[in-house]
DNA sequence: TTTCCTAAGTGTGAAATCAACACTAATAAA
DNA sequence: TTTATTAGTGTTGATTTCACACTTAGGAAA
């Protein structure tokens, strides 16, 4: 029969999280070293399992904390992997989930305690299981979402200069920018605030700080405006 | 302890399969009259459980053609689903599929033996579960697609008129298009190939028809370029 | 056979957007 | 006071987008 709930198959569910991060270095991932088997010690996403009674929203974000310290981290599902021999162990599905945080406000020393440490996305280890495929999906995916609505919020600190967000930029599109360019499109967007504060660590002259004008930012991103860069 | 294999949970895994149809009135979408409970009777999107050792792409192929005779048609992966209370008997999570397919390119009289049924869009009735809302995810997607890749190998006929590819980007998209700009846009893509045929149905003066140049196609897909319309 | 009707087919110009480009200003350090 | 460094700022030509309307082909009807 192909509809009794008592005779079909249970699984285990796995999600992964793809945690992007970026500092004056460039766009960023965040592994671990596996401490248990297969593969232990080898680099890895951060996953576990989820639990039969949580969404897998809740679980990811568990999840990321239980291996990194990080708290309420805002996640986006990716897509489900199901390759039959994915996990050597047992038969495990998993979700994928990706976020981007502001490195310079995650406590680094956290982090490591956990075993977690961030990599030049370029420079990544080879990553367990099918976890490369998921981390390459997953920059393809941010390229493109950086293209439908501006990332920004969530990497820059909350005060932050144009160079800083137009190199998150280049970091993640991983192409050059035209300064004039980029801040004139950017501004067309009117979610910015130009504070009257200046950052002086970057030059003598010092530059402008900005944020995000949340309410404006909200407004418009509910039709996905694009941002062709 | 967090990654033991052995004492994590396992869960049902659904597939469900939200496949978009065209023909002459518009965008259809496929459902059946559940024949079993719980909600036996209402109307619900075709699923099915995922079997063990099954990848996801493939139950969702297996599921759809066990309810509705339909072979082979390549569904893309959409969304996993997982609040907890989305099926009543028991905790189940979902992973949503979605296509569309050339209504008239398959048989009628097999999907209506199978108790499926094709509903515009516009006023298909309430459905089970969260399938309401895994149905609006999907017709967002399916217009955001439409503005990356090509639409139309699977939805039109071998040969179709410009004006059948119009009514459906203008069905997909649920605005109207101009004419003109819209067969220059396509032109331009060089992905169509004008026969010498025209199809008299129409009109009196009969209109050329075409086909999709698979390769050209293909090759062009690689770099998801961006149509405008 | 002529007229009529219907949908097909076709191009232009104005407006908006994009892409390329380089110099001056401010200030701290030497 | 000079120097060195990054910030800041507009214009122009090219391209793309959008709005818009008349002619043509051919079957149907008279």
């Amino acid at each position: 029969m192909l509809n009794s709930y008592s005779t079909a198959d249970k699984v285990l569910l796995a999600v992964d999280c793809i945690i992007f991060g970026f500092d004056h270095e460039g766009l960023k991932i965040l592994l671990i070293k596996r401490d248990f088997e297969p593969e232990k010690g080898k680099w890895s996403l951060i996953g576990g399992f989820l639990k039969k009674e949580e969404v897998l929203d809740t679980a990811a974000i568990r999840i990321l904390e239980s291996y990194t310290g990080l708290q309420d981290i805002y996640m986006e599902q990716l897509h489900a992997y199901s390759d039959i021999d994915r996990d050597p162990v047992e038969r495990t599905i998993s979700v994928a989930y990706y976020a981007l945080i502001n490195i310079e406000n995650h406590n680094a020393e956290l982090i490591q305690n956990y075993h977690a440490q961030w990599f030049n996305v370029a420079d990544a280890p080879k990553l367990i299981f099918d976890h490369d495929s998921m981390l390459r999906h997953a920059i393809r995916r941010l390229r493109y979402r950086t293209s439908i609505k501006p990332v920004g919020f969530e990497l820059l600190p909350e005060k932050f200069t144009m160079r800083q967000l137009l190199e998150l930029y280049e970091a993640i599109l991983d192409k050059e920018l035209d300064k004039r360019n980029f801040i004139s499109k950017i501004n067309s967007l009117d979610i910015l605030v130009k504070l009257d504060e200046k950052d002086m660590q970057s030059s003598r002259k010092g530059s402008y700080l900005y944020t995000f004008d949340k309410e404006k930012y909200d407004a418009k991103l509910l039709n996905d405006f694009v941002l062709n860069l």
